[in-house]
DNA sequence: CGAAGACTTGGTCGCTTGTCCGAAAAGGGG
DNA sequence: CCCCTTTTCGGACAAGCGACCAAGTCTTCG
């Protein structure tokens, strides 16, 4: 006890120039530290699941002490609410970043719009791929979620896959536009989209076989391709 | 202590009339009593996810002691590794199930193959629509399984969806064969399948929505169908 | 400078978990 | 009948968890 303790830089004597003293403030605004704190909880829950998020974790990654968390979040069920927000934030600015692909190069018909359906699920693809544990946190969030019956508020795998929906929808209508070509029922075009994606996807956390991941797509591209006809002038 | 107890119908008197002393034997043989508490795990882990099966979750909904678990199962890991397995092995046995499902009326031909394999996917539909916990399962093991990197033995997931993989090619080859059409690149086709009931089915789990699911499955049967053509003779 | 407030610490509490063990209780065969 | 094996019990244990708090340390601003 007594009041010792280590205080950062104000011992440092400066006698001896060969060490110079770098005072990193360990001491951060609380916005700031949650910021910091809930990027840990997000790296820990990829890294090993849902289960795994924990306030000693958390603190213990984030190199400060039990309390501070307790004092960034009032709870854990906050903690968990924003590292599943942040989660779906993510898939929101994912959306956004497809707003800059240039989905208009290519002619018009089925043609152009296999090539463009095709380019952007391998844009999609190269996420997906580079961040695994980023993907299963998803499935893990949605069963999670599942399992949270009536008390809670709505369904958080809703916002999720209301994210994914935009994402799916986006992409699909531009390449429609660009390619003068379109379908009925478009609604359930981009669902059965966003679904064989997701069990293509899911198939490919467990056997992480690229190529049967690959056809499964073409498949999909295929059939979206066949259900479109050609915009009425 | 003591040596008291309450032995279960040594002292039931046999004065009084009234009273009938049935006497269940709580005694069980081991394996017998491996089975009862193996259905107990299955239950609690199907209705509350594998984060509720606990060591004594089973034990109270057995109505046993701790100590009788532990007499079964050395560890807590051979308890979830036997959950996943009967988990799997039910999985076997929906497929052997549809062995005597007569997919075989009807004529030959495109519309012939859509109808059987619509009709095969309407009995998966009723059974998968019975028990969403059960569905659900299915998606936590794989997760779990999957976070299981390399110390385990190999990926529980794999056995499961080779399970359902076995499942989906039966059934889309008799249907194939019953109506004389017969796809290229067959495996890719059962993969496909697989994936899109998959993605469909976890979608549905999070928002119930019968109607979208069931365009999303014409989607794909109609896709399957497209990508037939007429086996030679 | 000095007080007020923001931030951090390190510990404690009560609870649940998996694991383990000694002893009691049944059942069956001699 | 008693003895030996199988089965069951109930408690104990350490570890990990979320929650909480009193005190300490630093910053800021009047």
């Amino acid at each position: 006890m007594s009041r010792s303790g280590h205080s950062p830089a104000k011992r440092h004597g400066a006698k001896d120039p060969r060490f110079i003293v770098v005072y990193v403030s360990q001491r951060l605004p609380a916005d700031k530290r949650r910021a910091q704190l809930l990027d840990a909880a997000i790296r820990i829950t990829e890294e090993h699941g849902l289960g795994a998020l924990t306030i000693r974790a958390v603190a213990e990654r984030a190199g400060v002490s039990l309390g501070v968390v307790h004092y960034c979040f009032v709870d854990k069920d906050e903690l968990v609410d924003n590292v599943i927000g942040a989660a779906n934030e993510e898939l929101a600015a994912a959306t956004r970043a497809f707003l800059n692909l240039d989905l208009s190069s290519g002619g018009t018909g089925p043609a152009a719009l296999e090539e463009l359906v095709h380019e952007a699920l391998n844009l999609q693809w190269r996420v997906i791929s580079s961040s695994p544990d980023r993907q299963l946190l998803t499935y893990e969030i949605a069963a999670y979620s599942i399992r949270l019956r009536p008390p809670e508020k709505d369904n958080l795998a809703l916002d999720q896959y209301r994210g994914y929906d935009e994402l799916v929808e986006m992409v699909l209508r531009r390449a429609g536009e660009s390619a003068r070509m379109e379908w009925d029922d478009f609604p359930s075009i981009v669902r059965a989209t966003g679904a064989i994606l997701d069990g293509a996807v899911l198939r490919w956390l467990i056997d992480r076989d690229d190529a049967s991941f690959s056809r499964t797509i073409e498949f999909g591209i295929r059939a979206i391709v066949d259900s479109a006809r050609p915009t009425a002038v």
